[in-house]
DNA sequence: TCAACTTGATACCTACTGAGTATTAATTGA
DNA sequence: TCAATTAATACTCAGTAGGTATCAAGTTGA
C-alpha cells in the first residue's frame, strides 16, 4: 500500500466516479482504474459496488475513507508541527543554571519565553558552573547560565548580569561596616567558602576582596553549593562572601550586608556551543541577549 | 512524501546506521541515503544529525519517529478491521422489522448475533412489510422482517416463524369462544383492519378465517399499523383478528383470544436481496435460518 | 430498435523514479 | 601515514505508474 493508493481512493470515494477523480488527480481514467484495484486486492477486500454503470462505497469502502482521512490529517498535522519546531516555537529546550540564576533574571525569561513561544517546553537543570560546561559539550543542556570568569573552549558565554559581593554573617555575629574595614575586623573569624566547581572566577574576586582588604580568610569549609555556604553560615560556623542574589529565595537567619566601593562583581554568562543550534536555542538566546 | 520515506527513515532512526538499517531493509545503502535526503528535502528539516561518523536524530526527528510509528500502527489497525469486516464479524447490518418480530423472535436473534458478533453494529428499523420490501431494493435494509406471502420480486423469503391468530376485543366485551362458532357471534360488530401494507397475506388469512366461520367482517376502520388497531379496539370502536404475538409487548385493556380449529397462521419470513451479500449478512442470515 | 453516448476495464507502450554498483570523501584509529 | 569505516555521489538498469487506444456493457433518445 502506498499513500497514492490512498489519495486516489479518496478522490473516488468522494466522486463516485473514475472518469471525474481521474480529471481532479490529473491523471487518465485507466490507471486510476488500475490502482483502485492493485488497493482493493491488497486489501483483500472489495472498496466499491461496481454495476457497469455507478459506483458506490461498500461498508469497508466508507470505513477506509473515514480512516484514511484520519491518516492524511495526522501527516498534515505532523508535517506542521515540524515546520513550527523549524521555526523553534514548538519543540524542547534543556537549560542549565546555578541555583543565583533563579534568583535573578531566570524567572524572567522563563515568563517571556513562555509568551513568545508557549509551546516550548523549558526542561531546567540546577548545576554547577562546571557540570554545566561538560553538559552543554555532551548536549545534555543547550544552554546554561554560569558564573563567569572560566575556561570556555569551544563555547561561547555573555555576560547577561553583574551584581555586587554581600558579607553574610551568622545572626549571632555583630553587625559589620559593608567596606574594607568592616571586613577586615573579621579577618580571624573562621571563613566559609564555596568550591571552584561553584565558578572560579567568583572564588578569585572573593579572595580578591578580602586581599584589598588586607587579610587572607581563613577558609575552614568549601562545599560545592553555594546554598550550603549559607546553611553552613546559619550554623554559626563563620562567614562568607557571596553574590549578593544568594540572599534571595531563602529565609535563613543570617545576616546579609551588601559590599560597597569594590569594583569585583559577581558575572552570570549564558554560555551555548559554538556553531549552528536550533532555532529554538537562537530564538531563547535571542531574547536573553538582544535586550 | 510516501510510506517509504517514512519506513526508511524510522529503520534508520532505530539503528542510527544507514549501512545497518539498508541491511534490514534489504536495500543498498546509497539508496537508503538518498531516500532520506528527500524525505529531509520534502519536510524542509534536518532529521539526523550526521557529521560523517555518526547518526544522530534531531529533535524533529525524533517526532517523526514518535508520529510515523502512530500512522503505521493506525495503517496495520485498519488494515486488521478491514479483514474482520470481510469476515463479517465487525461493521453494521441494517435490519428492518414489523413490530410482532419484536415480540417473537427478533430479541434472540439479536442476541445470538451480538454474542457470535460483538463488534457487529444492528441498526433496527421498524417497517411495514411494504416499505421493507421497497427499503431492500434501495439498499436502505440488509435484511427484513415481513409478514408473508407477498409479491417479493427479486427477492428471497424464507419463513422463520408461525403462529395462530388471535381475536382482540374490547374489554367490556362479552368473552367470546375461540372457535368459528364464537367468531360468528360477532359478525354483527364493526371490524377494526389492518392496512395491506402490514402484509397483503395476513389480510387473505384474516379474511378467509371469517369467510370460512360464515360471514365477512363489518370493516369501519383500517389502519396501516399493528399497534393502532389494539388500541383502536381499547377504545371499544370494535374487535380485531391479528397474530398472536401482538398481544406481547403492550399493557392495553383489551382480552385476546387465541383461535384454534383454523389452518391460517400469521407467516413471518426474512426477507433479503438476491445475489451476493456482504459476509456481515450472510453471518446474520445464517444464524436466522440455521436453526 | 438501433445508434450514439457513458463509463469502467483491458492492452500495450513510454517514461520516471527507485535500486544497484562503483566510487568518492571524510573521519578515525593503529 | 595508511587501512578501515561510513555516508554521499555518479551512473546505469529495471520496475511501475501513467498515457493512448480500445473494448464491453449499459443507458438514452430518436
Amino acid at each position: 500500500m502506498n499513500l497514492r493508493h490512498l489519495k486516489y481512493f479518496m478522490a473516488v470515494a468522494e466522486n463516485l466516479h473514475f472518469g471525474k477523480a481521474a480529471k481532479k488527480l490529473f491523471i487518465a481514467q485507466p490507471p486510476l482504474s488500475r490502482q483502485i484495484r492493485q488497493l482493493e486486492e491488497e486489501l483483500g477486500v472489495m472498496l466499491f459496488d461496481r454495476d457497469k454503470r455507478h459506483v458506490a462505497l461498500t461498508s469497508q469502502g466508507a470505513f477506509l475513507y473515514d480512516e484514511s482521512q484520519k491518516i492524511f490529517n495526522h501527516l498534515s498535522a505532523v508535517r506542521k508541527t515540524l515546520g513550527l519546531m523549524h521555526q523553534g516555537v514548538v519543540g524542547q529546550i534543556n537549560i542549565g543554571y546555578v541555583g543565583a540564576a533563579m534568583h535573578c533574571i531566570l524567572p524572567d525569561l522563563l515568563v517571556k519565553l513562555n509568551s513568545a513561544c508557549p509551546d516550548v517546553n523549558a526542561q531546567l537543570l540546577e548545576l554547577s558552573t562546571e557540570s554545566q560546561i561538560q553538559a552543554i559539550q555532551t548536549g545534555q543542556i543547550d544552554v546554561g547560565f554560569i558564573r563567569t570568569p572560566v575556561d570556555i573552549a569551544g563555547l561561547i558565554a555573555r555576560s547577561v548580569y553583574r551584581e555586587p559581593f554581600s558579607l553574610v554573617l551568622p545572626a549571632e555575629y555583630e553587625p559589620v561596616e559593608a567596606t574594607a574595614a568592616g571586613i577586615r575586623a573579621l579577618a580571624n573569624e573562621p571563613f566559609i567558602s564555596f568550591a571552584r566547581v561553584c565558578g572560579p572566577g567568583l572564588i578569585d574576586s572573593v579572595l580578591s576582596i578580602c586581599s584589598k582588604s588586607g587579610f587572607a580568610p581563613r577558609i575552614v569549609h568549601e562545599t560545592s553549593q553555594m546554598n550550603s555556604v549559607v546553611r553552613l553560615v546559619e550554623s554559626g560556623l563563620g562567614y562568607s562572601i557571596v553574590p549578593s542574589s544568594v540572599k534571595n529565595g531563602y529565609d535563613l537567619k543570617v545576616t546579609f550586608v551588601e559590599l560597597a566601593g569594590f569594583e569585583e562583581t559577581a558575572e552570570l554568562s549564558v554560555v551555548y556551543a559554538k556553531g549552528e543550534s536550533t532555532a529554538i536555542v537562537q530564538n531563547f538566546l535571542a531574547q536573553v541577549l538582544h535586550e
